[in-house]
DNA sequence: CCTATATAGATTTTT
DNA sequence: TCTATATAGG
């Protein structure tokens, strides 16, 4: 296929683009996608090497794709596509020793988990009284301030206006906590790759030199690190384009400015913009019920999509008596659908908060559906997935105290809490990363605290634990898993704890996970799978050809698309949220939530709401969301038990 | 000081 | 529903 085929005007004109910054501002379903696969086959094709393309998205998912389809069309795989945070991390796995502040290469990428864990023993060291301050509100200061960065020194100021003595305290013995453990946290990926381009002109020629074309996807969703970066890695040709949509900008509370698109041509004022209003994916009543919800935001780009696809059939929204009712309805559907011979892979369900599943999941499952969660309770989230990356993260980097703390609690060993915690104190004192000085023969003569023979067996253990093979991946997570005890933990347990059994299927495809990455990587030690673990998202993870129905956050939709699309509790209270319902700003971003959901689907939209609800174990009762009065009554249909305008008046009774 | 058991508390979205 | 913290027993 030739790389200019089937592309119309505007789309021809980003493709052919050379030089200079462009802003591609696409619409939902304009073929972005293919814009930016094929002006990267199109550069190559016009002699730019691959590896001199950096593009930078938000998932692995994203990236992928655009990795293989550029090699479909151009023949070349270009290298230096990933993620903003796969992409920092490799970076600074080369260069952060550069840094004026420098750090180890061998660091420990830090989970939101493993942050919380930091902020805790940190509010311990600070003799914090339990219950008196919320790490989780550390955690959020934390990360505000590194995302909020001035200029390009990226000089973190943890004081703001509402900050008192004690937070300022806790965020810079964070800081030092995570230095001694070696450790970086998302942020810091971004923060110090913006750090060290900034303070090393040298460097940063280096790779301008190396990067002469940079593409920017989803640039709506870019905060001020990454926008920063952008700036920095866009040398002297600038040769940045920047694809995204406003109108799909859902991550604010991340951090996200979708300012940076709409200041684009501020930035640049000479930039080509390209405008993709041209929507190739949804049915006409689909698009303008879309488009009539999205209108109704007041701070927006003016844009109005259109399509040349059929008229198809209106937006359902259907009312439901309780949450289960929902759930039934919602499945019945699928049955009907699946008769008029339409696949699982063609449907998807959306909610906005992952708990919402449950229901789903119940009537699934007795109806004999098989369904996949996208995201939800992550893999490498679960319990016994991070005790044993635990064992495997000690291998990598011995200062990981944060893991050797999760080694401990995840099996009696005799060493409790405060043993590790003098260890610990006295291995920072002697100035050894913890795991070395454990493993030191000297130890129980180094170590004042008492020495017993737990300990000392405990000590022994670890050392042990150090000399295991670390390559290929595959063998060393055998090796790990093994030595764990893990493994012979959950066996013991799977008659008595009904969980065990799952846990060990877990542990067991975390195992086959890594046999795959030795399969593609063989020469790709523990630290590269760790690394490729810390970055992956579970959207990631979805597979669209398992015949099996997805169910994902209206989040986690993003991207992606269906025929078919349903969207439940579209209530007040989720959508919007419960917890930003007052705030304007908020809910014209939980609009475009919904609005990024109803533009995933091809045919044909379910919207549905409860009238009662079960949470916590409480019954609420529950009303329409104000969104779906903003739909033009006259092209949805409005179904169910006391439907639309019933549901409305129940609103106002209820006062 | 460690471990096992009970109870609370949590849930908005995620690289 | 599940996990982390508080409590009690050893």
């Amino acid at each position: 296929m030739d790389i200019l085929d089937n592309l119309t005007d505007p789309q021809r004109e980003a493709v052919v683009h050379m030089d200079g910054p462009m802003l591609v501002v696409a619409g939902a379903g304009s073929g972005k996608t293919r814009v930016v696969t094929r002006r990267i086959a199109h550069l190559v094709s016009r002699g730019v090497w691959p590896n001199q393309i950096l593009a930078m998205t938000f998932t692995n998912k994203a990236a992928n794709e655009m990795k293989e389809r550029v090699e479909a069309l151009a023949g070349a795989r270009p290298p230096w596509v990933g993620t903003f945070h796969s992409m920092c991390a490799r970076f600074l796995r080369r260069d952060i020793d550069k840094l004026d502040d420098p750090r180890d290469g061998s660091f420990t990428i830090y989970d939101e988990d493993d942050r919380l864990s930091v902020i805790k023993s940190c509010l311990r060291d600070c003799h914090v009284a339990p219950g008196t301050v919320s790490a989780a509100a550390v955690r959020a200061r934390i990360s505000s301030a590194k995302c909020r960065v001035q200029d390009e020194t990226a000089d973190v100021v943890f004081a703001n206006d509402d900050s008192d003595a004690l937070d300022e305290t806790l965020c810079h013995a964070y800081e030092k906590r995570m230095r001694e453990l070696n450790a970086l946290d998302f942020d810091d990926l971004l923060l110090l790759s913006v750090r060290l381009l900034a303070s090393k002109p040298a460097l940063r020629d280096v790779y301008h030199g190396r990067f002469r074309y940079l593409l920017v996807d989803e640039y709506q969703d870019t905060n001020r690190l990454q926008y920063l970066l952008m700036k920095l890695l866009t040398g002297p040709s600038r040769n940045v384009h920047a694809t995204g949509d406003p109108d799909q900008s859902i991550y604010s509370w991340r951090g996200a400015e979708y300012r940076n698109i709409l200041d684009f041509t501020t930035d640049y004022p000479d930039a080509k913009i390209v405008r993709l209003e041209q929507n190739y994916r949804s049915t006409k009543l689909i698009l303008r019920s879309a488009n009539e919800l999205i209108r109704q935001n007041t701070r927006r780009l003016e844009k109005e999509l259109f399509t040349e696809n059929m008229t198809g059939i209106p937006i359902r929204v259907a009312a439901a008596q309780s949450d289960r009712e929902e759930a039934q309805a919602v499945v019945g559907q699928v049955m009907e659908l699946r008769l008029e011979g339409v696949s699982l892979r063609e449907m998807a369900v959306f909610y906005r908060t992952n708990a919402q599943s449950r229901p789903l999941e119940d009537v699934l499952l007795s109806a004999h559906i098989p369904y996949q969660i996208v995201g939800g309770l992550r893999f490498y989230e679960r319990k016994e997935v991070k005790d044993a990356l635990a064992h495997l993260r000690l291998l990598v980097n011995p200062r990981d105290a944060v893991s050797l703390q999760r080694v401990v609690d995840c099996r009696a060993t005799g060493v409790g809490r405060k043993t590790l915690a003098a260890l610990l104190g006295q291995a920072t004192e002697d100035g050894l990363p913890i795991m070395e000085f454990l493993a030191d023969t000297d130890f129980p003569k180094r170590y004042r605290g008492r020495c017993g023979a737990k300990l000392a067996a405990f000590a022994a253990w670890c050392a042990e634990l150090r000399r295991l093979p670390r390559t290929p991946v595959g063998n060393a997570t055998a090796a790990v898993l093994e030595y764990s005890g893990l493994i012979e933990h959950y066996k013991e347990r799977e008659d008595t704890d009904p969980l065990a059994e799952g846990r060990l299927a877990n542990l067991n495809a975390l195992l086959e996970r890594a046999n795959e990455y030795q399969e593609q990587t063989p020469e790709a030690g523990v630290d590269a799978f760790l690394e490729e673990v810390a970055l992956v998202a579970d959207v990631d993870y979805h597979d669209p050809d398992t015949e099996s129905l997805a169910l994902m956050t209206l989040h986690a939709s993003k991207g992606l698309e269906f025929p078919y699309v349903f969207i439940v509790g579209v209530e007040e209270g989720y959508l919007p949220h419960e917890n930003v319902a007052w705030n304007e700003d908020a809910v014209e971003e939980e609009r475009r939530l919904l609005y990024v959901g109803i533009t995933r689907a091809k045919q044909a939209v379910y919207l549905s709401y409860a009238a009662t609800r079960y949470l916590w174990n409480e019954m609420q009762y529950r009303t329409p969301s104000r969104f779906v009065d903003e739909l033009p009554t006259d092209e949805v249909e409005f179904v169910g038990r006391g439907a639309h305008r019933a549901s409305k008046r129940r609103r106002w009774d209820a006062w």
